[in-house]
DNA sequence: CAGGGAAAGATTTTT
DNA sequence: TCTTTCCCTG
């Protein structure tokens, strides 16, 4: 074993200081590509190599599997097969795992199944249902959302009760309720529960929080930036009486706020921890200046931050190109042929991405690339275990391994299908209330009490069930689960719903060989691969690039790094999103996200947006505000651009904010060849709408290529539509009256026409999101 | 009870 | 624009 090989000299001064400071409370400020992997995982290996601890008192936080699985390999590389006797993994793995062991102490079979958001809808709709609540008086998704919040914020349904009220609260209430008393009883936990329950166990149990304690003398957290409350506590918890807990994160990429994360963990780690000793990490090896100015400019705007600036001895390398394209296809169609070019020139396909904010731009990206031939992966986006056909299988396998698992059983009752419809499963449902029998073993008692087909089938499928759960005693998982796939027919099914089925088979068989490669290599059979997989997200099945070019978005692409990166999309509404400026903190979070995505680019940097864009029946916003705090000077605006030179949001009197100033009031527009122009409206002889005057005014420019079809200048015919008493006047921050909420001020406005849409700041009753056409709102100032 | 068709709804980001 | 949900018919 190569102990005392540990060699430090690969690492700068500030790098060997956090690495060599074992002991108390320790906080590494890594700015992004500072060699925080490198510091964390050559700690691990000199605490061995020092004999500070043996490697199983070691725990270390990730959140993502691919993160985890990336540490563990690092640290093998250093300490050979000792990282097995460590705990490694994601904050949701290792509180599994921890859960499974203590379960029993907290009311719960060890063979807990895990909710994923599917599933937590599921139930939240079924206990709408039964409370008669309809959908449309309250979303379910909201409701979700809601309750989710309040989980991370570690309020119980009691505590939450108090924290609010009203009528709308009460109700909540009362579906949380029944949402945590559902789980208990379906011995199912959400994702918030597995970082909840911990420190419940915690809690009631001191002797279990010792024990854990003893086990785990030295804790480390990776992108401590994203902790939410949950996390923190539980984590500090386990930290608190050796002290020894070394957290490593960067303010600047904390871009979980919306699912809870709290940036004040980081910011005030050295209040929670005295004599925590603090190193930064500001030399960046990934990026060159320009890159790294590029992303400085946008984030330190932001108020909330510790003050700091990397600093990198590349050089300036390339400028920061910014590409504009009519549409979202042309601007996908100018992403690949600059993908091409470099290609051409010896560059594989797997040294780029293309990052964007939202799953929904890819397919644009993704037509571009199939037409030209470029090989590429996609991250994200529907993955593959919420796959339809996938989760269908799993519900059998999880009630195979928890039968109380009531979502699973309402999830397979009927498929495929065996003549248990709404009807009948209400009988049996009704039928286990009065009997006091869980679900699933109501399905025998049906068998005798229900006439005609339903009974049988009830008391068929659990003998089916039973059996199967039986032979899972003697046999292979993989094997019960082919059983279980002969007998249902599966396949068959799948093949019957035509060409959609196809993948359909393929993802089933990919599941087939995922539960037999985890059989061989694992002992903890069925549940520990149903446990395993609810926790497995779509980055975590990145292959090591390939010659591919990668596609996904800018969440998944944390902590990866490529040589060329696009970011896409930079418009107004889309990057930043929705309507986030109207909230400051979630404007930062956006800025973050901005820094994260550039950052991620070692050499070469492109910045790209649609003037045009369809979503969801609107048009585009005009170009992101982001690209007005840029400074020119690290700008190179292709000849793809128009030759438009960008003025910012302040020059131009009047202007519309962040808006481009075309290369020439006479340029025209281009249009792909054989495609008719996307908006054949406008032809010149039909009158503009509102919208399209609107539209045309905010372009930030007009594209310089050659004609195909030149294109009017309407600029001036604008003016027509500015009368006072048009509604289409309300514009951001104009005051409106409501016939039924009264004053109120815009704050943000999407689409045009009849689908405009606008968000309204009421006096009354705060935020609305309200369709401009229905709303009969009276501008007044 | 199942399947088809029409109408409504939806777009952040993920463990 | 595309997907999901709901309603109606057979």
């Amino acid at each position: 074993m190569k102990v005392s090989g540990m060699n430090l000299d690969g690492l700068n001064t500030e790098q060997q200081n956090a690495v060599t400071r074992t002991e108390g409370p320790v906080l590494i400020l890594a700015g992004a590509g500072s060699g925080k992997t490198r510091v964390l995982t050559h700690r691990i290996a000199w605490m061995l190599e020092q004999r500070v601890c043996r490697p199983w008192q070691i725990l270390a936080l990730t959140f993502t599997n691919k993160a985890a699985r990336e540490m563990k390999d690092r640290i093998a590389q250093l300490v050979g097969e000792r990282v097995d006797e460590m705990w490694v993994g994601t904050f949701h793995s290792i509180f599994a795992r921890i859960l499974r062991r203590e379960a029993e102490l907290l009311g719960y079979d060890r063979n807990y199944s895990i909710y994923d958001s599917d599933d937590q809808l599921r139930l939240l709709k079924d206990i709408m249902k039964r409370r008669e609540i309809s959908t449309n008086q309250l979303n379910p998704k909201r409701v979700r959302s809601v309750i989710s919040s309040a989980k991370n914020a570690m309020l119980d349904p009691e505590s939450f009760a108090n924290s609010d009220s009203g009528y709308l609260h009460e109700l909540y209430t009362d579906i949380f309720r029944d949402y945590s008393a559902g789980l208990k009883k379906a011995n199912a936990m959400d994702f918030d529960d597995l970082l909840l329950l911990p420190i419940e166990l915690f809690r009631k149990f001191p002797e279990r929080l010792h024990y854990w304690r003893d086990r785990f003398r030295h804790v480390m957290i990776d992108e401590y930036q994203d902790t939410n409350r949950a996390q923190f506590t539980v984590t500090q918890m386990l930290a608190e009486e050796h002290n020894n807990i070394c957290v490593v994160g960067d303010d600047d990429q904390s871009i979980y706020g919306w699912r809870g994360a709290d940036i004040s963990n980081i910011l005030d780690f050295e209040d929670h921890w005295p004599q925590t000793a603090v190193f930064k990490l500001e030399q960046n090896y990934r990026s060159s200046e320009t890159i790294l100015e590029t992303a400085h400019s946008i984030v330190s705007h932001n108020a909330g931050r510790k003050p700091k600036k990397l600093w990198t001895d590349k050089g300036k390398g390339e400028l920061v190109t910014l590409l504009a394209g009519e549409d979202e296809a042309m601007e996908a169609a100018l992403i690949c042929d600059r993908i091409q070019q470099a290609n051409r020139a010896g560059q594989g396909y797997g040294d780029f991405a293309v990052l964007y904010r939202t799953n929904a731009q890819s397919r644009a990206l993704e037509e571009a690339l199939i037409r030209n031939g470029v090989r590429y992966q996609i991250i994200g986006g529907l993955r593959f275990y919420e796959r339809r056909e996938v989760k269908d299988l799993l519900a059998y396998l999880r009630l195979l391994v928890n039968p109380r698992d009531t979502i699973s059983l309402l999830r397979v009752i009927n498929y495929p299908k065996r003549g248990l419809g709404d009807v009948a499963v209400g009988r049996i449902r009704q039928l286990a209330v009065e009997e006091n029998l869980d679900f699933y073993d109501a399905l025998p008692v049906a068998a005798q009490r229900l006439s005609g087909a339903a009974g049988q089938r009830a008391g068929e499928l659990h003998a089916l069930l039973e059996e199967l759960r039986g032979r899972l005693q003697e046999e292979s998982a993989d094997a019960v689960m082919q059983e279980l796939m002969d007998r249902i027919r599966l396949l068959e099914h799948l093949e019957a719903e035509g060409p959609e089925g196809q993948p359909r088979i393929e993802n089933v068989r990919e599941l087939q060989s995922a539960l037999a490669r985890y059989s061989d290599n694992s002992e903890l059979g069925l549940e520990g691969f149903l446990q395993e997989v609810a926790l497995v997200a779509d980055v975590d099945g990145l292959q090591d690039a390939g010659d591919q070019v990668t596609l996904m978005t800018v969440h998944s692409a944390k902590g990866l790094e490529f040589d060329t990166v696009f970011v896409s999309g930079l418009e107004e509404g889309l990057f930043p999103l929705g309507n986030s400026f109207a909230d400051e903190d979630d404007l930062e979070e956006e800025r973050r996200l901005f820094y994260v995505a550039a950052t991620r680019a070692e050499r070469k940097l492109y910045l790209s947006m649609a003037r045009y864009r369809r979503r969801y029946g609107g048009g585009g916003g005009g170009p992101s505000p982001f690209l007005s705090q840029l400074p020119p000077e690290l700008l190179d605006q292709a000849d793809d651009f128009g030759g438009g030179r960008f003025r910012g949001r302040d020059e131009r009197a009047g202007g519309r904010d962040g808006r481009w100033q075309g290369g020439g009031e006479t340029r025209e527009t281009i249009r792909r060849p054989g495609r008719p122009a996307s908006r054949p409206k406008r032809s010149g002889r039909v009158p503009l709408s509102g919208s399209e005057a609107l539209l045309n005014k905010v372009s930030p420019f007009r594209d310089g290529a050659p004609a195909a079809d030149p294109m009017p200048d309407y600029e001036n015919e604008s003016q027509e539509f500015e009368g006072p008493s048009d509604p289409r006047e309300i514009h951001v921050r104009a005051v409106v009256l409501h016939s039924k909420y009264g004053r109120g001020i815009v704050i943000h406005k999407a689409g045009f026409d009849e689908d405009m849409r606008i968000t309204v700041r009421f006096d009354s009753v705060g935020v609305k999101k309200l369709v401009a056409r229905f709303a009969k709102l009276q501008v007044v100032g």
